[in-house]
DNA sequence: CGTGCCAGGTGCCTT
DNA sequence: AAGGCACTTGGCACG
């Protein structure tokens, strides 16, 4: 770990060197004007900001407030440092596709190097995925009778959520959002019914679950038949648990009456 | 602004409390461990990451890799601090919708805080824009004769790029994409059709204007005989920035042969 | 405030 | 690479 206050020019480019050699962390505060070149453009003026390059070779230019940077690079940049007219030029090139993220510094009130030890495994208990567990599990949390044939199902225009056959043997079409469903949910789901043809006689219901319906869309899904079902986060994530619990204790029971090898 | 290096939990608490206070902007390296709840929840384990929190109450959690930051608080926040078993707990709290971060250092490496002098305005080159612009100054560059009616014209489903009349008394409607134009852009040119209708005896002509197709589009764009006219952002800023040089030409030639006053 | 739409969106997956 | 889509998307404009 290095930490320099207001350092020359030269040694904070012999020390962002040294760093971005080893694929350490470099952060700094600066007096700096930034642009970019890519997809698109940017630039900006001078401005004190700070600016993080990782180790592996992404960047984040951050101004005093907003949660966004204000200027970044991905990860797989190749960096390259040099001082010309009495300031310090960093330039990240992405290769593919190609930009350049180029930021020039004037004055530097401060640069530190660190070495993060991190192993540790992040864990997100995403919504959607965890929605679609629930009714794969439980598809009676939907209606009661219905039977799930498939998930992720390709048709031409994209993914059906959930697709399965009801009691009376309709075809059921599920799409589901953990957001309040709005116009884009009914869309995509009306898209996916061109698509699809129910079984001899018998129908297809396109159904909704989502935790609600945004205001609009109530006349579209009125319309196109399509039904809403409410379901929550919360309320799947209980019935995934109870899930748990009980295929735990099947599995005791299992082991109790006929224990495993060690294998 | 304020340099600690390996600072004690009641001295980092501190410096960090009056940092908040003050509405400066705070960096810290910290072995911590970082859970999050709301919209969805998250956790993670004991790690070195690089903490940010800004004077506008956002949260950043970065890891020794990748662009994107492993957890995060958007502006507004209230901030709270507190130690407690050793550690220092840091909660960052957002009303609505309600959600909370909560990290928990054990060892903190490193804290400085920061008062970033920037009042500098970001310029985005935004590229479909400019391609616009560029179109709206010189037609031609779409074809002999067009002439534009209007920009952005409200139609029901969103807003036309480009409107305007051929050299036949055609309608023309164009939409733009800076990147490839996939099936989405057809599908928008298709809606916007719906409520667009040509002069007496005349067509509509939908055309996209993109630096080049989507693979798929092609039968769907023959179909609904909806044209394509390449035009790069390359182009477009090259016409822009003759355009500006002939304007300053004119101005210049302007103000030779008829000197302004000072106002 | 909710809703819709754009972003240098990013990231992940499949063909 | 291209397409499809979720994301703690974030952000802004607008009714």
């Amino acid at each position: 770990m290095v930490v320099l206050v207001s350092p020359g020019l030269d040694e904070a480019r012999l020390e962002l060197g040294k760093a971005l050699e080893a694929r350490m962390m470099v952060t700094m505060v600066a007096n700096c004007t930034v642009s970019y070149s890519g997809r698109t453009g940017s630039d900006i003026g001078e401005g004190e900001r700070l600016i993080v390059l990782k180790g592996d070779g992404c960047v984040l230019v951050h101004r005093g407030r907003d949660y966004q940077p204000v200027n970044w690079q991905p990860s797989g940049c190749v960096f390259q440092t040099r001082i010309e007219g009495g300031r310090l030029l960093v330039k990240a090139v992405r290769p593919s596709p190609l930009e350049t993220l180029t930021i020039e510094m004037d004055r530097i009130e401060f640069l530190s190097t660190f070495n993060l030890k991190d192993e540790a495994e992040f864990i997100l208990h995403s919504s959607e995925e965890e929605m679609q567990k629930a009714i794969l599990a439980e598809p009676d949390l939907i209606e009661q009778g219905l039977r799930v044939i498939d998930f992720e199902k390709k048709v031409a225009p994209g993914f059906v959520d959930v697709y399965g056959v009801d009691s009376q043997g309709n075809t059921v079409v599920i799409e589901i959002k953990k957001d309040p469903a709005g116009a884009a949910a009914v869309k995509q789901l009306v898209e996916y019914l061109k698509y699809l043809s129910p079984a001899e006689g018998k129908k297809v219901r396109p159904i909704i679950v989502a935790p609600s319906l945004a205001k609009g869309v109530l006349p579209t899904m009125e319309k196109m038949k399509i039904e809403f079902k409410p379901l929550t986060l919360q309320k799947s994530l209980e019935t995934l648990q109870k899930r748990m619990k009980s295929d735990q204790k099947a599995l005791k029971g299992w082991l109790g009456d006929a224990p495993s090898e060690k294998s």
